[in-house]
Parts: structure tokens; C-alpha cells; sequence
RNA sequence: GUCCCGAUCGUCCAGUGGCCUAGGACAUCGCCCUUUCAAGGCGGUAACGCGGGUUCGAAUCCCGUUCGGGAUACCA
């Protein structure tokens, strides 16, 4: 690990990647773990992060496991970690041990692991690893504003209270009567390490980490050491931003003889800017969001992956969870921070839509308008026609949400129809001429076998051949007057589900409209 | 400021020294299909940040530089 040069990544690449040819061998069933904070809306990273995850699992024969990271008590969100247990479900990422399935290493939930921790603080401490700290918060924040003002490389903290006793330190100013607990970081600390997907990676050297704060609950650093290796935890998926801690978490396996697990660090979900991405500047960091939009999570998912990862072949974008487990490859993962744009997710929704059969994509649409509100208790008859507009709607989705807007006309009563004022001001030709030929012909054909090849036919020649006009020219009043606009899904489709009778009330409505 | 990570079309990926006058997908533009809108089909525009090396040969390897990002908390 010492002698780590600059070899780059393609070259670290090449040799993981020859071992594993030469090996050959199955790897032992892995344990991964995702461990969400439950300090607001589910972010996106932790789906990202729960795909590779299982798929690692998934692959190997092992587990997946959820913890909850609740440490941090100031910014607990009440709901939060439902929401967490939910999309992951949804996603179809749901974990094989959480807080809420439970496991052979419950508790899942670090608020409740606090007797866990202590011990290891006390072994540190008694090792010479670690060491109380009294300086206040203000001292360190003067001290950090100093160094910032003067530029200085300096960084950390400086070490005041080490060898010190509590009588020594509290006749120095900046004393504080509840100590932290600190790291005392070596200065051989190693630096270097091996990344399932990076290679061999250098890191920043650390700090004297506090590891045990004032309040008595332990930061995120020890936590997660003490954690992932009580629950078994061999390899720690996680974003990039934690490649720095690295060696603080290396040196804490290594005091407590530990063997450590791999780490495989995700390159990290951008904004458009660049930056990291924050709900703040991007809707779609909040994975509710896109259940909230009406995005088919079968979609979401394979999106996911296709943002860090090559496609099966090329032209081939679709692919399921499935076949993805089968090839997936650490190494394979690219290390650039892609950009989260969405634009090619609403493509692939598409896709999926159009991959469902009319009766499955009904009941997607279905369960969605009830669940965002689009239907309030909807009647026996509004879902048969929600159901029979299937197919007429099923090429033009990107999203679930607007399956019921597009079938709204099905779901009005004729005389509540609303003919869309723009609609009818672009209307050419003589419409009020097109309507009277259009009522002439329809009160023509028969009650039953109203289909749309026999409406298509007799307006054909009792409208278009008749006046003489172009059939987009004919047949636009007849779609305001029937849909309410001139943009619709297929009018004699539309047509045959609204019966004879309603279109002959539609179009009367409209002309007589257009007379008035 | 310091340390670390990264860099190919607008976006996501392919590329592991010659197969690259750089390939695919989305988006975009044009054409076809067409009763609207879509879907679908066909085609086009569009990228190796820059400078030095190494090599017969570099998008690929090395160095530097620039740019972007992350870390630098008693947050995770």
C-alpha cells in the first residue's frame, strides 16, 4: 500500500481487471449496506447508492442491509425514515435487513446502538489512541477563523489538550467542562488504499477527529466503523465526499484489530452547475419526486443505472435489474460526477410505458390519479373508460400523470364539455358547414356498430368528398366538438367509446355554439 | 489557502497505443408516415480543455497547466 505511485486509473483498472479474469472465482456472498440520515425527503444518492448495493448482494448471494444513521439528533425529521423505507420498496431496492424487517444483527438503527460504542472509546482511550478534549466550540471557531483569515495551510486542530489533564486545561482560556473525545492521528497514518472502483486512491491526511462529541453520542466515524463491523459489513458503498474520511476509518479498524471491509466510492450526483447535487437546485434530488410526477420506478432504476454505468450494448439503454446483477463489475463504474438531467429518464419512462400491456398500464395510471389526487373516488364508469382510452393514450405518455388529463373528455358529460377557445379560433375552413354534414352523416349510421373504421368511412365521403375539403381541414371541428380540443388522442377511436348518442349531443352543442 | 478526486458531443455512456477521418443513446434539426398530437422509420449538426514529452504511431501512457468537484465540523 506504501509504495502507491501515480499509476492511474486505467492502469489500477487493468490489473483488477486481469485478476479477475485469471481468478475466476465466485466471491463469497457479500454483505453491503446503505445507511441513510432520516433528516428530511429520501435523497436520490441513496437510491443510487442501494442499487449498486443490492446489485453487489444480489450477485454474490449475500444480504443488503438498510441502517438507519440517527446520530445526529438536532436534525431528525419526523416521517423521514418511513419515507426511506417506502421509495426504497417502491424502487423495488428494498433492503434483506432494516429497522423495520429486522435481522440476526438488530438493531438496525444507530440511536438505538449507543451502549455499542462506548467501550470501543474507552479502549482507545486507554490504548493512546485517542484523547479528552475540553477546548470549546468558540476556541476552535476563533481558531479556525484565523487560520482562514491568514490563509494558512494549517488545518485541524491543534492539539492543545493532548497530554493534558482537565485541572492542566481548565486554567487555559477556551475551556469547556464536557469534553469531546479526539483520534490522535499517527503521523505514518496511511494514506493510500485500494477502491473497488478507483483503483489505489490517496486521500487527504486527517485531522485529530472527534469521535465521541460532548453530548455523549459518537460522529458518524466512529459510528460506521463500530457499526458495519458488528453487523458484517465487507463492503462499504458510498459517495466520493467520503473518500477523505477514509484513513480515519482505516486507523480505526486497524487500533481496534479489525479486519476492514472494501470500500467502493460512487462518484457523486451532480446539478446541472456541477456541483453536488442539492435540493435546493434540483427538484429530482428528492426521490418522492418522481413517484409525485408520475415516473414508473422500473424506469427510475434502470436510469439510475445507466448514469454510472456502460450499457449492455450499444443501443441498448432498456435493461433489467435482472441481467444488470449478472454483469455488474465494480471496475466497470465511471469515476466522473455525471450530471443529473432528467431528460433522458422521460425517454426511457416512455419506453416502459409502452413495454406494459394496456391492462397493466390502466392499472398504473389508476393507482397513480388516486394516489396524487387526480381521481377522488372514482365511479364504476369513469374507470371503464379510463380503462377502454388505454390504448389510445399509450403511445403519447411520457408520464403516468398525464394519462387522465389526455382522457378528460371520456370522463365530462356531453353538456359539460368545454370547447377550448384557441381550439375553435383556429378552426378553417367553414365549420359550421363541416358540423351540419357531419350531424347529417352520423345520424345516419346505425345505434350499434358505432366502430371507429365505420365513423372514419362515412366522414370520409359524407364530409371531405361532400365539401370537397382535405381531411385535416373536415375533421378538425368534428375533434373540438367532440374532445373540446384540436388536440386529442384518435377521433374515431375517441368516438366509438363515447357511443353514437354522445357525439350526436357533442357536435349539436358545438355548432350550436358556433350559430350563437 | 491546503489536501484529495476527476476531465470525450448540450447530457449519459463506448474507447485500456494502430480497427478512431472517435461509436451509441437522449436532446436538437430535417425528411417520411399521418385526421390533430404522439409513437415509429430514415438522415443531419455536435466532443477528445491546453502545452510539453514517450513512441514509427496517442483520445488512450508520463509530466505540467487549466478547469470542475469534494474534503478541510462536537453534519452525515
Amino acid at each position: 500500500m506504501t509504495g502507491v505511485h501515480s499509476a492511474g486509473p486505467g492502469a489500477a483498472r487493468r490489473i483488477q481487471y486481469s485478476v479477475l479474469i485469471m481468478t475466476d472465482a465466485p466471491h463469497s456472498p457479500a454483505r453491503t449496506r446503505v445507511a441513510p440520515s432520516p433528516t428530511g425527503d429520501p435523497h436520490v444518492g441513496t437510491a443510487y447508492m442501494a442499487l449498486f448495493d443490492k446489485a453487489w448482494a444480489r450477485q454474490t448471494g449475500g444480504r443488503f442491509v438498510l441502517r438507519i444513521e440517527d446520530t445526529d439528533r438536532n436534525r431528525l425529521v419526523p416521517g423521514s425514515e418511513e419515507q426511506i423505507y417506502e421509495t426504497l420498496d417502491w424502487l423495488a431496492l428494498g433492503p434483506d435487513e432494516s429497522p423495520l424487517l429486522g435481522g440476526p444483527y438488530a438493531p438496525y438503527k444507530q440511536s438505538e446502538r449507543l451502549d455499542s460504542y462506548r467501550p470501543y472509546v474507552d479502549q482507545l482511550l486507554a490504548d493512546g489512541h485517542a484523547y479528552y478534549c475540553w477546548c470549546s466550540q468558540e476556541r476552535l471557531a476563533a481558531l479556525r477563523k484565523e487560520r482562514a483569515d491568514a490563509h494558512s495551510p494549517e488545518t485541524g486542530y491543534d492539539r492543545l489538550c493532548l497530554g493534558m489533564t482537565k485541572e492542566e486545561r481548565s486554567k487555559l482560556p477556551g475551556f469547556s467542562e464536557t469534553p469531546v473525545v479526539r483520534m490522535r492521528i499517527p503521523d505514518d497514518v496511511e494514506l493510500g488504499f485500494h477502491d473497488l472502483i478507483r483503483g489505489d486512491v490517496r486521500a487527504p491526511r486527517p485531522d485529530d477527529q472527534v469521535i465521541l462529541k460532548a453530548d455523549g453520542f459518537p460522529t458518524y466515524h466512529l459510528a460506521v466503523v463500530v457499526d458495519d463491523h458488528l453487523m458484517g459489513i465487507d463492503t462499504v458503498v458510498r459517495g466520493e465526499e467520503w473518500i477523505s474520511s477514509t484513513p480515519k476509518h482505516l486507523l480505526l479498524y486497524k487500533w481496534l484489530g479489525w479486519q476492514a471491509p472494501q470500500f467502493a466510492h460512487m462518484p457523486l450526483l451532480r446539478n446541472t452547475d456541477k456541483s453536488k447535487i442539492s435540493k435546493r437546485k434540483n427538484p429530482a434530488a428528492r426521490l418522492m419526486w418522481f413517484r409525485e410526477q408520475g415516473y414508473l420506478p422500473e424506469a427510475l432504476r434502470n436510469f439510475l443505472q445507466l448514469l454510472a454505468y456502460p450499457t449492455i450494448a450499444e443501443g441498448e439503454e432498456m435493461e433489467s435489474f435482472e441481467s444488470f446483477i449478472q454483469r455488474f463489475r465494480w471496475s466497470d463504474i465511471s469515476t466522473g460526477g455525471p450530471v443529473f438531467d432528467v431528460t433522458k429518464l422521460d425517454w426511457l419512462n416512455g419506453q416502459y410505458i409502452r413495454s406494459l400491456d394496456v391492462g397493466a398500464l390502466a392499472d398504473r395510471v389508476l393507482e397513480y390519479a388516486v394516489a396524487s389526487g387526480q381521481l377522488t373516488d372514482p365511479s364504476e364508469a369513469a374507470v371503464a373508460r379510463i380503462r377502454a382510452g388505454m390504448p389510445l393514450v399509450r403511445e403519447r405518455l411520457t408520464l403516468l400523470s398525464e394519462a387522465v388529463p389526455k382522457l378528460s373528455f371520456l370522463l365530462v358529460e356531453d353538456a359539460g364539455l368545454a370547447f377550448d377557445e384557441d381550439s375553435v379560433a383556429k378552426l378553417k375552413g367553414d365549420p359550421a358547414a363541416i358540423l351540419d354534414a357531419a350531424l347529417a352523416t352520423l345520424e345516419g349510421l346505425p345505434e350499434d356498430g358505432f366502430d371507429a373504421e365505420t365513423i372514419q368511412q362515412a366522414l370520409k365521403s359524407g364530409v371531405c368528398e361532400a365539401l370537397g375539403i382535405k381531411p385535416r381541414v373536415g375533421f378538425a371541428p368534428i375533434r373540438v366538438g367532440v374532445t373540446g380540443n384540436r388536440v386529442s388522442p384518435p377521433l374515431f377511436e375517441s368516438m366509438e367509446i363515447l357511443g353514437r348518442a354522445s357525439c350526436l349531443a357533442r357536435l349539436r352543442r358545438f355548432a350550436d355554439q358556433l350559430a350563437g
